[in-house]
This record gives C-alpha cells, sequence and structure tokens, in this order.
DNA sequence: CGAGTAATGTAGTGATTGCTACATTTTAGT
DNA sequence: ACTAAAATGTAGCAATCACTACATTACTCG
C-alpha cells in the first residue's frame, strides 16, 4: 500500500517465513509438548526446512523460547484490548473474569506451551530477555477493577490484586488444563459448554464473595 | 518374620524389580514428561533393564498408564488417611483445604505427571481399568464437610461439592503447577515459604467465604 | 549490469530412541 | 534330582532425533 511498488518481496517474504515457523512451532509445540514436537514437524506445517529454523532462531530451545514470548505477546496483547467500566467496580470486577477464563478455554496453546515450560523448571523464560516486560500489564486488569472497588468502598481493603489475579488464572486455567483428567475423574465432560457457563458463573461469584466486605 | 525362610526370594526380588522400576519411573516421567523420560533412564535409575519395562509393563505407555495409576492410588491412599472432625464443620473444610494445597506443594511428581497426561489429552487414563475405582473417593472429604456445614446451616445449600472441589484443586494445584511462570510474571518467589503460608491463609478465606451464607 | 549477500534448498551426520531376538540363570513343582 | 518356566541379562535393530556442511538461488545495491 504504502510501500514503493518493488521493494517488499525479499524481505517480506523472508518475516513470512519466520513468522509461519513461529506460528507452526506453537502448534507444534502446544500439541506435543517441547520434547515431543519435533523440528522436522514445525518446519514441513510451514512449508519450510529445518534448515530455516536453525537460520531464524538458532535452535530448538532458541525456538521455543521465542514461541514463549510469542504466546506471552498474544495474552498481553488481548488483556489491554479489554475495557472495563471502572465506574462500576462489580461489573469490572466481572469483566475481567470473563476475560481470563475464557481466554484459556479459546487458547488451549497458551495452557500447554506454559505447563511444557513448568515442566521444565522456568529455564528458557529465564533466558528470554523480554520476560520482564510481561509482567507489567498482566495483572492490571485485576489491579484496576480492584482498586477502583476499594476505592468506593464496595471490596475489601486488605485483599492483594496479587491473590486475586492468581485466584482468577487458578480457576480459569486449571479447568482447562486438567480438564481430561478432571473429567476422568468426576465423570463428567468438563469441555461441555453448559457445565462451562456454570463454572465460569461460579468462579465470578466465588472471586466477588472473596472481594465484597 | 512370618514367611517359610526358603521361600520367598524369588518371587519377592520380581516383586521388588516391579516396584522399582514403578518408582522409578514416577520419578523420571515427573522430570521429564512421557517424552522427555527415556525407557533406559528409567531402568538405571532402577537398576534394572530396559528389558525388564516390557517384560512387566509391555510397552513404554504401559508403564506411563502404570505410573498413572500409582499416584492416584497414593492420592487416595492420603486422601483416606485424612480425619475430619464434621461437628465443626468450618475447622472441617479448613483442615480439608490444607490437605490439598499442601499435597500438592509436597508431591510435584502428582502435579507434573498429570499435566504430562493431560498434554496427551487424556488418552491414557482412558485406558486404565483401574481409573473409575478412583474418583470414588476424591471429592470425599470436601464433600463430608461441606454436607456438615450445610446440614448445620452454616454454609450456602446451592453450593456444590464439585465446584468447591475443582476451586480447592485448582488453586492449590496451579500454584504448584504454574510456580515457575508465575514466579517469572509476577516477579515474586511463590515457593518461598512465607508466602505460601499466605497464600494458603488466602485460600482457606476464598473458599470459606464462597461457601459460607 | 555485476557482485555480494541474504535467504533457501539438499543431503547427510552421529547420537539416542523404543523395542526385540536370543541366550542364560534361577527357582518351583513333581 | 529333573524339568518347565519364570526372571534376568546381552546385544543390537530400525527409526527418529537435533543439527550442520555445503551448494544454490534470488534479490539488493552500487
Amino acid at each position: 500500500m504504502n510501500q514503493p511498488i518493488g521493494r517488499a518481496p525479499r524481505q517480506v517474504r523472508a518475516q513470512d517465513t519466520r513468522a509461519s515457523l513461529l506460528q507452526a512451532a506453537v502448534s507444534v509445540f502446544a500439541e506435543s509438548g517441547l520434547h515431543g514436537g519435533s523440528v522436522s514437524r514445525i518446519a514441513r506445517l510451514a512449508n519450510s526446512h529445518d534448515r530455516m529454523i536453525y537460520y531464524y532462531f538458532g535452535s530448538k530451545e532458541g525456538l521455543f523460547i521465542a514461541t514463549l514470548e510469542e504466546i506471552y505477546r498474544q495474552y498481553n496483547a488481548a488483556e489491554a484490548s479489554v475495557e472495563l467500566d471502572l465506574e462500576q467496580p462489580v461489573q469490572a470486577l466481572k469483566a475481567a473474569v470473563m476475560f481470563f477464563v475464557r481466554y484459556f478455554r479459546d487458547h488451549p496453546e497458551f495452557v500447554t506451551v506454559l505447563n511444557s515450560e513448568n515442566l521444565h523448571r522456568g529455564k528458557h523464560i529465564s533466558q528470554s530477555l523480554l520476560a520482564s516486560q510481561f509482567s507489567k500489564p498482566a495483572i492490571g486488569l485485576v489491579q484496576r477493577a480492584l482498586a477502583a472497588g476499594q476505592a468506593s468502598g464496595e471490596f475489601r481493603a486488605e485483599v492483594s490484586s496479587r491473590d486475586i489475579y492468581v485466584m482468577i488464572s487458578a480457576m480459569g486455567y486449571f479447568y482447562q488444563s486438567n480438564q481430561h483428567t478432571l473429567s476422568a475423574f468426576l465423570g463428567e465432560q468438563l469441555n461441555d459448554p453448559q457445565l462451562f457457563n456454570q463454572w465460569e458463573g461460579f468462579v465470578i461469584d466465588a472471586v466477588l464473595r472473596t472481594v465484597q466486605g
């Protein structure tokens, strides 16, 4: 569009290659974990070659680090796009809970890749230079909703936003992450839409009861 | 002791071999997951040979299924040994919460092996013939404490024990399971004992506020 | 247009994997 | 004591793995 015509093709294609490799890595690592997903399968899915993974990411671990950064980036971007009506703290917190619970449901790749990273004791995310940038906006949603409610007196002052953030994340994440063993355990299919809605309502209720006076 | 002297050695040794292979499998699968842990490493850790794994468990997957059954068995056994004073529902529920939160903290192998199984979409636990037996006593603790409180009128009647069980599990499990990425995310080491105690107190508070009228 | 290089393609490497064929030892039952 | 079989040990196979040396293309820039 605003680019000189004869310019882009080379560099653009290169970026496309990198991007499709990264996207393929997200898919494969999400499905099979770091060890389970092979470099050649990622390259094949991206219509490229193993060679290019090493060209752009140096190693399989380098690709995994980039994958982590990518899913965190998407996570933060999604969180940043949520708008809260801070005039109504209860509704705001409710909206925050719904965002998280649904994000985990709709982005299983986020859940499984993080699980894979935690299996490796966080050794890759600690190598990431961008990691520190991700921590800032993360709790933002919960923090703002909670602070608004505390200012208006609707929420208790002694509740910490970190605890509430972890509580919400835990209930949303665990429900998705462990749905298979939980379903076998409880004898109910947790991915059933009706059951999910019921669970979402329960989480909202539990969080509100926890923060309210 | 009460065995005829010349009897046991053969069968006993055989059972020892099987048991030590299973224990080694729990350790290795917990540390590296199903794909990351190799059969030969498990055999070496058990002071045995790859060969014996196939002799006793048929395949690597068979060993993994047995591993799942083993950690579930231990989980249920621990749960069954907890005694609740149902005359005091609040204390009983509190004790239940503490049991779960601490069990996940003290048994990371339970957490990581289950994560590995969920990565594979529960395909192994669904093959287990013993799996159905595990579901029964699981929610027992929570169910009894909750029912006692509902009978006495201290807890709300409309709360479901399944929701409370999943809530408690989620908050305890997630805290342990995702401690590495969470620590990087929050800038705090979640395995710090003081922070853990604070979290445990928060979970108790959140659960009680959720069930109380 | 010509040259230098960014980007891609090809064909392999050695190491490790899950698994098995085969041999050997050890013990229980008769 | 003898034998069938349970249990263990040894050696190696075919496949896959992450990774790389080397060659080739294609485009940018002077």
